[in-house]
DNA sequence: ATCAGTTAGTGAGGTTACCTCACGATGAGG
DNA sequence: CCTCATCGTGAGGTAACCTCACTAACTGAT
């Protein structure tokens, strides 16, 4: 009954051999997603603003509406995540020059600085991550997930 | 200026090629779990409801410390998760008969058929998202994760 | 038996990151 | 001019987590 000592819970003995493929992938990529996270943990960035500015920055000027719909959130949230950018200077509101109804996102200096300390950051903890693989499982994995995704996203290839 | 097509948008036409296998990964394993997500839909169950309930079900009796360290939360949180699952008639509060400080949870009849029936729409999501792939391709992909997985908890081998 | 330190679950209060609805300003097309 | 659509955001809300504090109970030493 009590569960005091897990590791001698045999429950949990084989718990890896029981898990599916589908399992391992999400519990993978969510390992990889903590590594990278904590890899840029002393710029103090949330996920979802760090992926903001990458998109700012590739994008830029970027309008909200495109910005919401590039991270899969409401343009209402798309909002708050370019006030809390724009409150750390990282990025600047301007108006749109052939729509007065819109707003362009465009980066400041410091956001493109931080956005390459992050990238670069994260490209690291990825190989980190991905180092317990040679070169050529690596290659395969690649391969695997590139099927996966652009069965997907068919018209993107 | 405008983004209004984004599908003439040069700026994404190379996108997929220059994803990292890292990202790929990640994109991969987040459209499985909106799969898998989306294929639970008749029984509105949220993702943290439907684990919860698998430890449940596998672990039963189960302490509420004990799930709250398996899904990687404060207890504080796993009792508002069992509260949610109670609530619904899908689990039941009893007293640890070996320790009166401690609850554990068991599911109901209920809570047991709900469990079986969200298993298996997630095995048949997660199959159909696999589908892409050849026998083998999945069983390399398999035999990769696991490995990025076995890696981080080699304890568990 | 007593006591100090630890454990278990939960009330109280808080934060983050998302959401919907509604609204004013602006644009497109008839 | 008018109707309908678009854009961003104010107002208000929710889910899912968190910390802190507390009471009840347990453990082990004396």
């Amino acid at each position: 009954m009590p569960h005091a000592d897990s590791s001698q819970d045999p429950r949990e003995a084989g718990h890896v051999h029981q898990e599916t493929t589908g399992d391992l992938l999400m519990s993978a990529a969510r390992s990889l997603r903590r590594a990278v996270w904590h890899s840029a943990g002393e710029w103090d960035v949330a996920p979802a603003q760090a992926k903001a500015l990458g998109v700012v920055c590739r994008e830029a000027p970027v309008r909200i509406s495109r910005l919401a719909e590039r991270l899969h959130i409401a343009p209402r949230s798309a909002t708050e995540v370019v006030d809390h950018l724009q409150e750390r200077g990282l990025v600047l509101r301007e108006p749109d020059p052939v729509d007065r109804r819109a707003t362009c996102v465009v980066p400041t200096e410091e956001g493109r600085r931080l956005q390459a300390l992050l990238a670069e950051s994260r490209r690291q903890a990825t190989e980190g991550y991905l180092a317990v693989l040679d070169d050529e499982e690596r290659a395969v994995l690649d391969r695997l997930v590139r099927r996966l995704v652009l069965a997907e996203r068919p018209e993107r290839a």
